[in-house]
DNA sequence: CGGGTTACTGTACAACTGTACAGCAGGTCG
DNA sequence: CGACCTGCTGTACAGTTGTACAGTAACCCG
């Protein structure tokens, strides 16, 4: 689990080692341009080191994109610990969903790069959305064994909800946006189409 | 628009022209690893030619994505040309989406490669997510003239609801796919849960 | 002090990239 | 016939890629 930061202080890349200075800007490239697109000098250039750095940390660009895929899935456990498991079950899941919500507006990259993980995932390779549905699954047992989950559905069916629930919006939302802003004249923020994204059973 | 080709006929890929073959073959690789990732000289050997005759044909690799584009846009106003415009508003439009959602059903390749183009979509850039709702706007407004579509809401609105429709489901399946398959033990074809995605205005 | 591990730079290299181009076969037109 | 175009191959080239590695500076531990 990261070390925990004072709330309101945010961490300053000088701060950073420069390890976890190549992971951020790894992740933030992969991000914005796609994981093919991305050089290990440019990641270099952006972490402020040199691609020798990069090799003689992580080895193989696959075993960085390895870490960053590590760092994101952290991310979310972060998110989901720092939610209190207290009070009713939906009240439960409802701050959950809150707090992986508010990471996921925090953090822009952290979305970009998910949407290209799924996006691209290798189908057979072990990958993040497999890390990140055992995370979910793990998450459903805990609710169940505290008996705050129902256990009238499989625990498929409430993992592909779960994760519908929180990460769906945020990829349709893109599609949204780049139409709306064809025709940016008649829609303008607050009065932007609401996107709905479930799943029926 | 496309020469027709008779129905229940399928195209076989020595009687396409070598132009033709690239083309098809560029749209496959582009859907499936993305265009980044993608080889001039494997696009080449997947049409059975040499690099030398992409270049003699397209140019640029850039030329050869944008004649991919337009190509699938054809595939597009082919298939709402396919729909009879007949009937109540609402027939038409739910003509259209079924023909729609059979040309996506029989073609995968165009369905990933939307997939990357909005995902990857340089924003700037005029490219296939402009050409697509610059035709869902032509779409629209022909059903305004015929009085088949209602002018309550703006164009815009009528255009982001028509799209997220014909293809949010398209785009958020594969990660209930692919969480589902994770579970593969409990959630088998029909058991599925169905995706719902829509606007809320 | 010395020895060893760690962080880091700079350079080197083979593989691959997109593109350019010379050349050749086959057809058409004058 | 020759001139010309089109479809096509093969090769060549400069630039970029991931990775390897030698070397240097800084540190810790005895």
């Amino acid at each position: 689990m990261a070390q925990p930061v004072p709330t309101g202080t945010s961490v300053r890349a000088e701060d950073l080692t420069a390890k976890a200075r190549i992971r951020n800007a790894a992740l933030d490239l992969f991000a914005e341009r796609g994981e093919e697109a991305t050089s290990l000098r440019a990641i270099a250039s952006a972490a402020g080191v040199t691609v020798g750095l990069v090799v003689h940390h992580y080895g193989t660009k696959e075993a960085l994109r390895e870490a960053v895929e590590l760092a994101v899935v952290e991310r979310f456990s972060d998110a989901i610990a720092s939610a209190p498991p207290e009070g009713t079950a939906s009240e439960v899941v409802a701050a959950r969903d809150r707090a992986v919500a508010e990471m996921l507006e925090s953090s822009p990259a952290v979305v970009d790069y998910l949407r290209r993980a799924i996006l691209d995932g290798r189908g057979q390779r072990r990958d993040l959305v497999t890390k990140l549905s055992e995370l979910t699954a793990n998450q459903v047992r805990d609710l169940r064994r505290a008996g705050l989950a129902s256990t009238k559905h499989s625990l498929g069916e409430q993992v592909v909800t779960t994760m519908v629930r929180q990460l769906g919006r945020l990829f349709l939302q893109p599609l949204v946006d780049r139409i709306a802003d064809e025709f940016d004249e008649s829609l303008d923020g607050a009065r932007r189409p609401q996107l709905v994204v479930g799943v029926r059973r």
